[in-house]
Parts: structure tokens; sequence; C-alpha cells
DNA sequence: TATACATATGAACAGATGAGCATATGTATA
DNA sequence: TATACATATGCTCATCTGTTCATATGTATA
């Protein structure tokens, strides 16, 4: 349990009448460290932007997504030639599809039968480049 | 079923005397397809590239994990610290610190019975500030 | 070296996730 | 409008993941 550390910050509580901890502090080192503390925590966007924040990358932590946003980077492709490109079964790929459509990653034009996707947003490539970057080293 | 489909593509397959499908094809806009697929897929990266981008990008999908990262933005912290401004058990961050020392994300530096952890990679910042920008519109 | 503090880690469990199957929906054409 | 093709989706299952608890390891100090 944590119970004892059940003082919670908030970043958008008024800071100024409270402490951080309930002990007293035992030095100039300890103060130093609150400040510190409060300061980051200030800093700290709001819960529910680190949350989507994270919901976007879980979205790119997946190695068929990733292939699939990949596939997309020179053109766009309908979901059957995504399917044999990369080897993998038509549902799967309309699975992952949805899941990218609504991260607003891909977007998509309807031809006849087929339903052609493509890049939503020039944010996709430089986030796979950074990655690519911190991988490559 | 997709056993018809079963014509297996490969990027490290050399694919000059190989078919992509085991129909003919029926005109030329299958034909100009099948050239378009042959290309993407001659430019995709290893699978183990794209694999180790993915665990990347997972690193990053989790919101502890971002707020920890975020938390590193400014300062180095100690995992006390993390766990008292986070409202996280000490176990938890402690986890966590592991999976980001692992991908290379923080460093650690031992001062008496703390442990320092600050970013050791600018990556995490433009990583995080791409995905901020999209999350952000 | 005994004790307290700070951090790390193994095990277990609940919840999330991706793939495949079966099938529904949408579209073109005979 | 019946049929075939292309895509989307509900369901299920095996696997993965994050948290917690209990405890081990590491460090400073009395």
């Amino acid at each position: 349990m944590s119970e004892k550390r059940e003082t919670v910050i908030r970043a958008d509580a008024n800071s100024d009448n409270e402490t951080l901890a309930p002990e007293p502090f035992e030095s100039e080192f300890l103060a130093a460290r609150e400040d510190v503390v409060k300061k980051v925590l200030s800093q700290q966007p709001d819960d529910e932007i680190l949350y989507d924040l994270a919901e976007l990358f879980k979205v790119f932590g997946d190695s068929t997504r990733i292939k699939i946003l990949y596939s997309l980077f020179e053109t766009e492709l309908c979901v059957y030639d995504i399917a044999r490109l990369l080897n993998l079964s038509q549902s799967s790929v309309s699975h992952q599809l949805r899941i990218l459509k609504n991260s607003k990653l891909v977007k998509f034009r309807r031809e006849g039968k087929s339903v052609f996707y493509s890049l939503d947003d020039e944010h996709v490539r430089s986030i796979i480049s950074m990655g690519m970057e911190h991988v490559e080293e």
C-alpha cells in the first residue's frame, strides 16, 4: 500500500499552501529538492494530454502497423495490396488500418470496390524518422 | 480462407523471376500495381529494424513512462522523488525505469543511497515533441 | 555490524492487445 | 438482382503488459 503517500500533488492544484510531504524538512538540501519537485510538477502537461500522447505512441508500437505506415510512405495502397505486400491476412490489415484511421495517421478514399489508404499527416514521417535515428545508433 | 493468396512476397527474396500473384495480369493497370507493390517492398527497411522501431515506440506507449520521461525533461530526479511527484509506488517507478534504461532513453548515477535518473538522449525530447504536435491538433 | 533508508527484482494476477475466423457490408457487373 | 470481389467488423483466444506485494540488494551511519 502507499497510504503514507496519499497526499496527491496535482499540476492544476494551487500549490502555495500545499506541502508535498507530511514530514518537516530536515535540511536545506531537502527543501531544495522540494522546490525541484514542485517546479517539475507545475511544468508537467495535463494528465489527459500525456495519456493521449501515450495512446498515440502505442499505435506506433506494433510492427504490423509500422510496416503498414512505412508502406504508405511513397504511395497510397489498397487493403488487398498491403496485405499481399506484407504477407498478412486481409482481416488483420483491416483491423490495423482502423486503428491508424482512428488516430488520424491515415486517410482513405474509395475507388470502385477498393479502398486506398494514404498517410494523413506529415507528423507520421517525422515521428518514424526520429525513432529510426534512435534505433539505428 | 486466404489460401489463394499464399504466394508470399519477401523483401529479401530475389525478385526478378518472381511473380507477385499466381494469376496472369488482366490489364496494364494491374501490372502497374504490381510494380508499385514491388517498389514499396524494395524500399522497406529490414524486418528486424522495423521490429526494433516498434519496440521503441512501445516504450513511449505507456502514460506512466511518458510522465517519467517528461519529469526528466528539465532535471535529473531520484526514484523516490519521481514516485512522489507522480503519485506512483516506488516499485512501479523502478520497474518502468528499468525499461527506459534498457531502451537507452534514460541514464543514471548513484549518489549515496539515492539513484538519480536523467534523459540519455536528445531524441527523447524530439520524439515526444513530435508526438505532442500531433496530439495537440 | 546492526539498523534504517533507497532502490531493484521476482512472482502473480488482472486487464489489454493482436490475430484469425466467420460473416456482414459495400460495390460493380453480368 | 444475383454473383463475385473488396473491405469491415464482432467474437474468441493466446499472449503480452503494468501493477502490486514481498523481499533482496546496496549504501550510509550509529
